[in-house]
DNA sequence: ATAAAGCTTCCTGTTACTGGAAGGTCAAGC
DNA sequence: GCTTGACCTTCCAGTAACAGGAAGCTTTAT
């Protein structure tokens, strides 16, 4: 058994967002001891690092909310766990291309200005002239 | 001159967000007609254009209100503006490297599940035993 | 005995908006 | 003249996923 501060080390999750995930209840109320401390066994434990290898990976809460009951039950098809983590990496890859893009823009956008008088600063230009017309 | 829907439509800019862009100073406040209304001119739409092409790089706000500053009074040297473009080039590229490590994970786990069964998922499995052995 | 550390709850702040309610205004159609 | 619908206003709440900090207990160490 342990005390909250012990399973933050543990886990590597603050305990601060141990106790966030008991309030919106992605972790189960935790047992309390006689002095209204929160205790905690090696299934607890076990749980938070699932949760946490999750959040490595950028899952949404929600989504683990799903997993974990996965687990817990057993119950639901494991498609369903598949395209969690099949939206997840559709999500990143998309970011990254965007992403990018992005980097392009900046690129050109950092290396364009030479001038000391920012009445001719280019990079000022640029943003003012779009190279997109949308604008 | 055009109400706050048109300056919408003309910007790609959402009435909602200009009138929250104005509310935390990002934009002047607006001239307002005899009922009330808004009214704004082509500057006011110039601003606004700057301001989305900058929030179309990601370049956050705080550092758009030093762009607009430095557009404005035409004071602050080159430098800084380049500065404000660098970081977020830096930051988009940390992002990027980031995700790609994230990529990888994902879809690993994404091409591991073949069974049927949730007890067996290969997906759970890895969530569960972590590759990282930090947890 | 006292101080420091650890625990509790509760409230606020973060980023950049978005949604919605309640209510005033304006132009068109009957 | 009246109504309907579109457009405008302000204000309040919610989003994701926590982090920071205050106020007040308990436990541990000196």
């Amino acid at each position: 058994m342990m005390k909250i501060n012990k399973l933050a080390e543990q886990s590597g999750v603050s305990a601060k967002t141990i106790r966030y995930y008991e309030e919106i209840g992605l972790l189960p109320a935790a047992v309390r001891a006689q002095n209204g401390y929160r205790e905690y066994g090696q299934s607890s434990l076990d749980l938070l690092c699932f949760v946490r290898r999750c959040r490595d990976l950028q899952i949404p809460i929600d989504s683990i909310r799903k997993l974990v009951k996965v687990q817990a039950f057993g119950s639901a098809p494991c498609k369903e766990v598949e395209q969690i983590v099949r939206d997840q990496l559709h999500n990143v890859r998309s970011t990254i291309m965007e992403l990018h893009l992005l980097e392009e823009d900046l690129a050109r956008l950092a290396s364009s200005c030479e001038e000391q008088n920012v009445s001719k600063c280019q990079i000022l230009r640029s943003l003012q002239t779009p190279s997109i017309p949308e604008c």
